[in-house]
DNA sequence: AGTATTAATCGCAATATTACGATTAATAGT
DNA sequence: ACTATTAATCGTAATATTGCGATTAATACT
């Protein structure tokens, strides 16, 4: 991508855009809806759930994880993820405020 | 990216992602948020405000438009960019409800 | 110790994104 | 008609993302 400008903005609005990529995949909402869904589970269920293979997940995963987004704890061979809710409602808040400046007058 | 694999997902689910990708970008963020404070405005006045080039902020406001997120009004020979403050509204109440879903028990 | 299970990582290919300069098309002003 | 201004588009380069199979590392179970 030539190069990446972050610098030109401010960290607010690089941290945005970080939170927005971060979900900006249908496999990640996927993921992410199948955890609210079943609570917390392990990485195994998650690629049987969704349709793509093991790496594949296991990469869409670390992003999440990456954003804290999700929490990920080993269970001896398995790994158990979960949401992160209360970097969630984090998001959710600041999300709510940064469109309302957009929606409202 | 291989092959994109939105056919594994829910029309509901791409369309979450499509929209959060639209603003995964912090030039995008600026944009919106400019647009916000003057209200309404030309593609040359974002290019000065934030520092990149015509033919970079002529790309990002296409991908606005794409998502309906703005709307480009013809004035002459200049453009007048505004926040299409419905589309907004519409995204905001969605990103609400999923990251309800996503935060509370 | 040997095998099975699980998930992370590596290496690769295909495609998308970001960015810019140059060009183009369209209008406005002379 | 000519020129200036503006914004879209084209072409290109650099980099990121998505996806998979193969491999690896780590634990659990014989």
């Amino acid at each position: 991508m030539g190069i990446s400008k972050t610098e030109l903005f401010t960290p607010e609005q690089n941290e945005i855009a970080s939170i927005a990529k971060a979900i900006a995949h249908p496999a990640r909402i996927a993921i992410l809806q199948y955890l609210v869904d079943v609570n917390s589970c392990v990485c195994g269920e998650i690629v049987d759930e969704i349709g793509l293979s093991q790496s594949t997940i296991s990469q869409h995963l670390k992003e999440l994880k990456k954003m804290d987004i999700i929490k990920g704890e080993v269970e001896g061979v398995k790994v158990c993820y979960c949401i992160n809710r209360q970097k969630m409602d984090s998001i959710r808040i600041l999300f709510n405020q940064i469109f309302k400046q957009f929606s409202c007058c």
